[in-house]
DNA sequence: CGGAAATGATGATCAGGTTCAGAAATCGGA
DNA sequence: TCCGATTTCTGAACCTGATCATCATTTCCG
């Protein structure tokens, strides 16, 4: 290993293009099988054989089944991420932004939804699974990319709140995940509804549910703090 | 199967009370292994011996692994639900209604962290076992429990909204959703920490996030409508 | 080129969840 | 009490995800 690493990557290498190679067919065979018969059907036997590898070989380009999952979505989730947020207008009000970069990932979502669901349950939870830490960190990404919208939302006046930017962004994601979730559960669920949806819990989250423009808010809360 | 119906529930019968009493060894037992060896470590088998039955019995009371951990919990759950909005105070604000009821629910779960992450996995997800399906009847009732408090928060005056009070309490279950399963996922969460964040983000959600107090509402919105 | 080191691939094997054919227990009527 | 019908129980057997000792390929260097 030592000075081997001078070698850089002048050319792929025999091993590296056969690696790929590999992981490519892993990935096509997986992705047909989970389509075709569901995850739980699909066998990691039929995954192998349908690629063209041994059984142990899926497991050295995935720790486990459900990291086959990720392995399949998170390139295109990198690069749906970037589409997401990179399409968002600055003049845009906050909530039209929002729903704009989210209905790209309902969109994808609703081309897979047997794939999608699998994926969406793990939004909040943590695997061990390398792939499944990307996706956590894809994740990571898109609350921070919110993030940035709300505080420019924030400089620009569009919105008004107490709250740090991260908090406000992390609010966000919630009803995003809840309602991309009670979504995707639907029978056939489609991006129109679940966007339309979104946009109204969104839409709900910015005017609030003040009783009334009273004065101005009340100097103390009634009491309990923490 | 005919007439015997007419016998009704007489007595507890000696094959119902060695069902009850099975039940429950292996609730128990279940409960046990899991706190003490985690969901993974724990098998099947061990259950079994452990409740003193046949591997194959514990199959016929929880349709799989997963649904084992269902049975434990959802009497508790239920308990649980009755307790969190009996003790809403009718004269509180909203948002004070709202986390002291979700604080039982957030003190049940910390009794017993690893077997609530389970849980709180499926709080959107639909699973196939019996179990899994009174769980999901019970996340209908809480649901249902906000509804009440939101429609009576309109109604009192306390808050205000266009919205219909079911479409405000699935908001609401979203951010309490995404809160307790923030929350649970940490290295040793704190009920008191985990209550003091939901009742930002419920603060966050009550004040919304209005640029400025305009005269009123604009008569009509920009454009996008569904 | 030759061969040794490093890396990658493989499937027999294991472990644990789930099934199911048959055994055991219970019930209900005579 | 006895007997057949019905319900409940059981663990051997099966299936499938995951591991790992072994083998195959590629690379490196003289």
């Amino acid at each position: 290993m030592k000075r081997a690493a001078a070698k850089l990557a002048v050319q792929p290498g025999l091993r590296e293009r056969n690696k790929l190679d590999k992981l490519e067919r892993i990935k096509v065979a997986a992705a047909e099988l989970f389509a075709e018969k569901g995850f739980d059907a699909a066998t990691t036997r039929e995954i192998a054989k349908a690629a063209g590898v041994g059984l142990g070989t899926l497991f050295l380009y995935a720790e486990d089944k459900r990291d086959i999952v990720f392995l399949i979505f998170n390139d295109e989730l990198d690069r749906i991420t970037d589409e997401a947020f990179a399409s968002a207008d600055p003049a845009a009000p906050l909530d039209v932004q929002l729903s704009a970069a989210f209905s790209v990932f309902y969109r994808a979502f609703s081309k897979n939804v047997p794939l999608a669901r699998i994926l969406l349950k793990e939004l909040v939870f943590f695997s061990r699974g390398t792939q499944a830490q990307r996706f956590h960190e894809g994740r990571t990404r898109t609350i921070n990319c919110i993030t940035k919208l709300v505080e420019d939302a924030l400089k620009s006046g569009k919105i008004r709140a107490d709250e740090k930017p991260e908090f406000i962004s992390r609010s966000i994601f919630y009803l995003y995940a809840g309602a991309v979730r009670w979504w995707i559960v639907a029978e056939r669920p489609s991006p129109a509804r679940g966007i339309a949806d979104l946009k109204r819990v969104l839409a709900l989250q910015l005017r609030g549910l003040q009783a009334a423009a009273e004065p101005a808010a009340k100097p103390r809360h009634k009491g309990a703090r923490g």
